[in-house]
DNA sequence: TACGATACGGAGGCCCCCGCCAGTTAGCAA
DNA sequence: TTGCTAACTGGCGGGGGCCTCCGTATCGTA
């Protein structure tokens, strides 16, 4: 692959549209064959050009995440870390809840090379990584507070209220939620009772 | 169907269990047919006894989910509302992350009859309903927060966390993270700069 | 223009889901 | 015990999807 063909960005700039379309439809199970049907190329060429359902994922949602990505380099020298942090997780879970499929992308393969296992992933990671450091270093979130959780965190969300029949507006609900705490333990309110730590594991493994 | 046949039953419990270790070994995404070459049994057969992958599913997660409801009514009489809610939680979050394929049960269906959508989630919103009323009348929850979003919280923690080397345990790091909140606004720690609200949609609406 | 590299797409293999059909068997009654 | 009937069974075929191979068409260049 020196140079691509002209034929081929042509075809790749066809089938990315219908891509698109095709999973907005259809969310992320969109067939691969359908796309080329509807593109009006071989299925081979399909699958040349994306190998595997994953990466025309991460091709058709590429845009989006480089707009987050950017989102997060301007919020990045907000005078309020924590405002900027929520922004930022809000536009998120906009993003993730709209776009069917998108979700999917963003949780962890899992599959084969897993160190690069999830380029998306990746790529946030690093955009957003020093607006949660910010939001640490304002005591705005917990030192020990990673991108990987926030983003997984958003992503299971996003994933839940997929059948929602407003996912943007439960999705955004169920993140307040995460944002507030579902029951935090505030300072002063402490009884006593403790019990606080979530425990780790049941009674008796699941068999 | 008057009274089920001996050898129906016997057929079915025979499915069940191989369909049981069949999800354990691939999720979700087990296949029918697998579970009836194993089984020993026509695919027909299997198809009969469990109308879809999701009956299966439920089958399969039925006594999972029926301890879960038997751990709600034991600690519904808890002195401490807030601590057995959070023990639920904890339950219930060991149960979906080391289940493969019990989030994808617990997650609404949005298919057809979208009233009885998803028999489970409503036994259990049901049986844990308490629990929450318990918890919010003593503060520790918020009043509009509703079984349904803890649920959906958690099943989406599971399913993010699916493909984790150590899925229960990233999970219940997660949970942690939501009931202690991301970052709440304190008490006496709010200066005044607000934007406290997750802005519910960016700018613009995704393209 | 002619040639080599590159990209295309149809065909075939394999698997899965689904519905239909005729054969078989369990359970009940005489 | 012997039928009878309804329930249960399992194989078969259709419809798709995913994936790979390989002959062919096209592009870019010398």
């Amino acid at each position: 692959m020196t140079v691509r063909r002209a034929d081929a960005q042509r075809n790749y700039a066809r089938i990315l549209a219908v891509a698109e379309a095709e999973v907005a439809a259809h969310g992320a199970e969109a067939s691969l064959e359908q796309i080329a049907r509807v593109a009006g190329v071989g299925s081979a060429t399909v699958r040349r050009h994306f190998p595997g359902r994953r990466a025309m994922l991460q091709a058709v949602f590429h845009e989006r995440v480089e707009a987050l990505c950017a989102r997060a380099g301007e919020l990045e020298g907000a005078a309020d870390a924590r405002a900027a942090l929520l922004e930022w997780l809000g536009a998120l879970t906009t993003y993730a809840a709209s776009a069917r499929g998108m979700a999917d992308v963003l949780v962890p393969d899992g599959q084969a090379g897993a160190d690069h296992a999830n380029a998306c992933a990746a790529q946030i990671g690093g955009a957003v990584e020093p607006l949660v450091r910010n939001a640490a270093k304002a005591g705005a979130v917990g030192q020990d507070v990673t991108v990987a959780d926030l983003v997984a965190l958003v992503t299971g969300i996003a994933l839940a209220t997929e059948r929602h029949p407003d996912p943007v507006a439960e999705a955004h609900r169920l993140l307040a939620l995460a944002v507030q705490g579902i029951s935090p333990r505030l300072p002063g309110n402490d009884d006593g009772t403790a019990a606080d730590q979530v425990r780790h594991r049941p009674a008796q493994e699941v068999r």
